[in-house]
DNA sequence: GATGAATGAGGCTTCATTCAT
DNA sequence: CATGAATGAAGCCTCATTCAT
């Protein structure tokens, strides 16, 4: 899984046969099918362990009782932290949720159903309830927030920009505003 | 290119092989050939035509002596309905972004350079000496203008949200919210 | 398909890797998919093929008016003789119905549905009805009939047995033997 | 041995790889190698099995000086209800007989070494010696034999048609009619 | 003896590109 | 210029067999 990971999110998945893979993972071709049915199925156990170490890392340590704008702050910083520290689990990310296989993903996640969003969620609609947050869909929201994020982090992951602390911070009260009334 | 277009746009650049793309053109797949050295050269230059389209568009009635926050909403209002109005545009260009295509151009383009950009580059010098907006590096600021606004697009495109009238000009003004001070 | 069939009739299905058929066709490995979308639809259109020819060579002279045994050993001697002077042919089709490929269609045969078969078919019912065959089903008197010949052939093409021409007339009176009453 | 039995006559040589044999033996794959050098080797042996029981079973009860009419029913009975009641032995030997495993096999078969078919050859020698059956080679009358014998078998295996009792004896006796004189 | 993960040759198929017509 | 059949490298996957444990 390692070494598909690296060379799906430095060359995506075409320029990630499994014969690399395997050659990367210092493996036969064909070992790869001792653990993956296929390469399919390989490419979506990897997404599930990323999705599922990004959660585990967002939500600990949540002030799940701090203000909204702490919250969202917090949220923020630890998506965005998570993903300058693992960029390669950026990158095949936005491989994966730009490829048939993230499609039917998305959907779920625009309706807030995906267990790691929860938390984002409940701060828009605690948000929207307590009118400190702009009358949005969820759905926008979350594009408010998450558009720039992965923006962001994409030019940083290619080297074109550096983010650094201050600025981070900054980033994160900039998307505040935009959803904050 | 209209043919090129549709398919990647629909399928991506793996569900669109030369062969399928001349059938849609109505030409024998040598033919392309004689117009485009290969694929990669076609696709090229198909992107090069959208963003020809795309800038002139945008620069078209542009109110450049309108203030600061007026020529920003302009300006983000004219990409939105653009790409609301031609889907396939965006998502050929999302396609092409996210693939080692779009890796170098994205260099150009952060550094401003781009042709299309100057307009909005032009907005964000001039508010952050007037203390309008924030003073973030351009690539920050273009990130908290288009991030939104593309994920949306996305999930508009995807079918998963419905965009109307009043909703665009609220998403334009929460992305301003982003920026200015 | 002379290639394939020269193969498949020589080491079988497995013993026939497209490959291979490619090389004896002179042709690239690839090029077989420009006149056939896979190795099944191949062999399924190499059946067809056969199966035409062999049926239109059986009715071709068809003494239909001939009494009940003349047209039972006439059509015994030509399928017999296809066989013997088209021995891949024969080793091909026994390849065939002896794999999934063919299953379905003995389906069809056995209920004397098949095209290439109605003339027996008739002979059988119209036998049974005079009182001159045995009052099998038609499946059973079938394969009293090529039962013997479909073994026969399959001995002789391989080499075990050498059919010649007196022996050939006395095999079908046998076999109208084994059916009339 | 039990499993590839199960599997090949169900599927065929190629659908009953050495993993899938295994996991039906409850053995893990590596295990069968310690008894059979080989796939090919299990394939034989099994096949030598099958044979060693059928002429065994045949050999019962023989009624060796009963009159040559009757020993053909006799024989002819219990080979077609050996199949009928070991319809996965039928289905392999099958298999078998049409590939290459089998083709060496079936020489010295024709020559009547082969020990099960004693019986039969003394039968057809005796036959034609005393002008009861017709002056065909061994190889032609086993034909006549087996041919309808196998062929119905293995409609019957299939499903095709239902082989009963009064049938079965009317089967032997039409194979009688066409060997005798 | 038993295990079963690892191996890698070999099979089918796709597709960007070429070139004779 | 247009055609489209031919090409063959490259991709995914299967499976008989081996061997360290």
């Amino acid at each position: 899984m390692e070494a598909a990971l690296e060379l799906i999110a430095e060359k995506g998945f075409h320029g990630a046969p499994m014969a690399e893979i395997a050659e990367k993972a210092k493996v036969a071709a064909g070992t790869i099918y001792t653990y993956f049915e296929s390469k399919d199925v390989l490419i979506n156990e990897l997404h599930q362990e990323l999705e599922k170490r990004i959660t585990f890392e967002i939500q600990e340590n949540f002030p799940a009782f701090a203000p909204l704008r702490e919250r969202f702050l917090y949220l923020f910083g630890k998506v965005l932290q998570y993903f300058l520290k693992h960029p390669l689990h950026f990158r095949f990310l936005e491989q994966y949720y730009n490829s048939p296989y993230g499609i039917s993903l998305r959907r779920e996640r625009i309706l807030g159903k995906s267990e790691g969003q929860t938390l984002l969620m409940d701060i828009f609609e605690q948000g929207v309830e307590e009118n400190i947050v702009k009358k949005f869909p969820n759905g926008i929201l979350a594009s408010l927030t998450f558009g720039p994020l992965f923006f962001l982090v994409r030019d940083h992951t290619l080297g074109f920009i550096n983010l650094e602390e201050p600025l981070l911070e900054q980033m994160a009260e900039a998307c505040w505003d935009a959803i904050k009334i």
